[in-house]
DNA sequence: GATAGAACCTACCAAAAGGTAAGGGTAAAA
DNA sequence: TTTTACCCTTACCTTTTGGTAGGTTCTATC
């Protein structure tokens, strides 16, 4: 059978997740409802600008919900919802996939790269 | 458990697969070695120049195998090499996850972007 | 009284990614 | 003989994305 008719829903799955932390944010509130400075921590080297941003996007598209404690100083934190649990969950394979080859992949983009500055030079 | 140690895979997977044409390109060659012109047309919407990138790209990711059949006019197809395979494999529930929330997130997508306009005008 | 921490927002800037338009060298088809 | 198709390449430009540095409002703590 031949696919080029079945149009593959990767496209659908990186309107949600493309975005340099999204899978990463992701990955850190899977195990429960987690606060914004809490994510920032785990998460490790966003600004804040950006991981609101991030937060956002995927608010709006139903992967997480808000929850704001109405305290001051503020209390808000972020939780996965169904939809996004069946995210996560199809996001697994791929998340072992790259820890299984993650030092083959940094070896080889750190080869390229020297080929690159070889040339340069 | 906590997570928070154990560092996710999806960065390393998005280094691979991140490149707005990647995906539809792996999805595209799987069922053996397509050429060129033969991807191009079967993705639909890239330019040469981008095509060229993220094929290359995924050549030196090794992901893919270039084959230059060294006839003139040229005759060039690209193939899964094993490791690309892993990662198709690897990326299928993400693919299936996308087709069966196509309508549910583009619906989404335009409802906030229609809330957007709203502001604006 | 100064400081730190919570969860943001804003203006500005830099880098990366993608897109457009043009060309190139060859051979077969029209 | 002009055109078409093949697989690219180059120069240039626009859009998108991410990052920096500052500010805000409030409370608890030192």
């Amino acid at each position: 059978m031949d696919r080029t008719e079945t149009p593959c829903g990767l496209d659908v799955a990186l309107l949600v997740i493309g975005g340099k932390w999204k899978p990463l944010i992701l990955f850190h509130v899977q195990d429960g409802p987690t606060r914004f400075s809490e994510i920032r921590r785990r998460v490790g080297g966003v600004s804040e600008k950006v991981l609101i941003q991030q937060l956002r996007d995927l608010v709006e598209m139903n992967v997480l919900l808000r929850r704001d404690h109405h305290r001051v100083p503020p209390v808000v934190d972020y939780a996965l919802t169904p939809f996004g649990e069946t995210l996560v969950t199809a996001l697994a394979p791929l998340c072992e996939w790259g820890t299984v080859n993650r030092e083959r992949v940094s070896a080889m983009r750190e080869s390229t790269a020297m080929e690159r500055n070889a040339l340069v030079g």
